[in-house]
DNA sequence: ATTACTGCAAAGGCTTTGCATTGTA
DNA sequence: TACAATGCAAAGCCTTTGCAGTAAT
């Protein structure tokens, strides 16, 4: 309970290894879902009770600017942040609007778009937010051919 | 200033052309940048003076919803919805951190993307959120060649 | 004559911040 | 011993909602 490596983690990025700080490390290790601060806070306060959900926001932040969490947005509630680790490889995020589940996707084009703009127009790409919307497979059988409620086509 | 082309294209939607909404799309059609509610609210007021916070929320859903304009997100602030007209071929958004401009891209890699996934994995897309970050041309020509604020790579 | 739509102000929901205190290095 | 980090509660910010009044069809 210890948990020696994600003390020693927290330490290599600069920041000091407060009891919250390796509870959420934690939390985001062993997360098979997609959590947003409200989630964290709920798993880490059974680890440290003593946590308070601006902690959770703060170390949220911080962890995200020495690169130990991303913070992505899901569709389609753009709302609220959800945060990941960082050690995944790159994918995007799908959500179902059926059954709510999220699909990870993965695919070389995104990274092609933005090594084609670079190249092209001489942008240099620092972070980017791609997420997707639609009905996964198992849903979209359940629904009449073209139909898709008040979104049809892919608006993108 | 009756503009009514725009009454008429707010009738076939279905919805009572009112003068709000009349200035409103007005605004949108004139704006040459990407507003959020709170800019179009600015604008439409001037042409009528009469206008409400509350409603220019309300219509920019309603015309969302009826297909008039998309609502989008740019980065880095995901936490207000920017809009645009929806007749405006499929593109996306670059803003540049350090001169703030918004650079309107295009790429075929991201339908790409949504073709194959869909194929792949049965999945039907209704919508995509789709926002980069970095430096245009300009602004990364002045800074240091790799760095890049905290960002030095584009962590998706 | 209906009833969709509006303005105002209040409420909502997520996130940030001020300040005194705690605990890491 | 410094000073980074915390908890609590209050404030911020964008957006939504309730309600009574107004105007489009």
């Amino acid at each position: 309970m210890n948990q020696p490596h994600l003390k020693a983690r927290i330490r290599q990025t600069g920041l000091r290894a407060t009891s919250q700080r390796v509870a959420i490390l934690q939390v985001l290790e062993e997360a098979q879902e997609h959590l947003d601060a409200e989630g964290i806070f709920q798993r880490a306060r059974q680890i440290d009770p003593s946590i308070g959900l601006a902690t959770v926001y703060r170390t949220l932040s911080r962890f995200k600017e020495v690169g130990l969490v991303r913070q992505r947005y899901l569709s389609s509630d753009h709302n609220r942040e959800y945060y990941e680790r960082a050690d995944k490889a790159e994918h995007y995020h799908f959500h179902c609007r059926a059954c709510g589940q999220v699909i990870e996707l993965e695919t070389a084009r995104i990274r092609q778009a933005r090594e084609e703009l670079s190249a092209q127009l001489g942008i240099r790409f620092t972070s980017a937010c791609v997420c997707f919307e639609g009905y996964c497979a198992n849903c979209a059988a359940d629904l009449p051919p073209a139909a898709g409620d008040s979104a049809p086509a892919c608006r993108i």
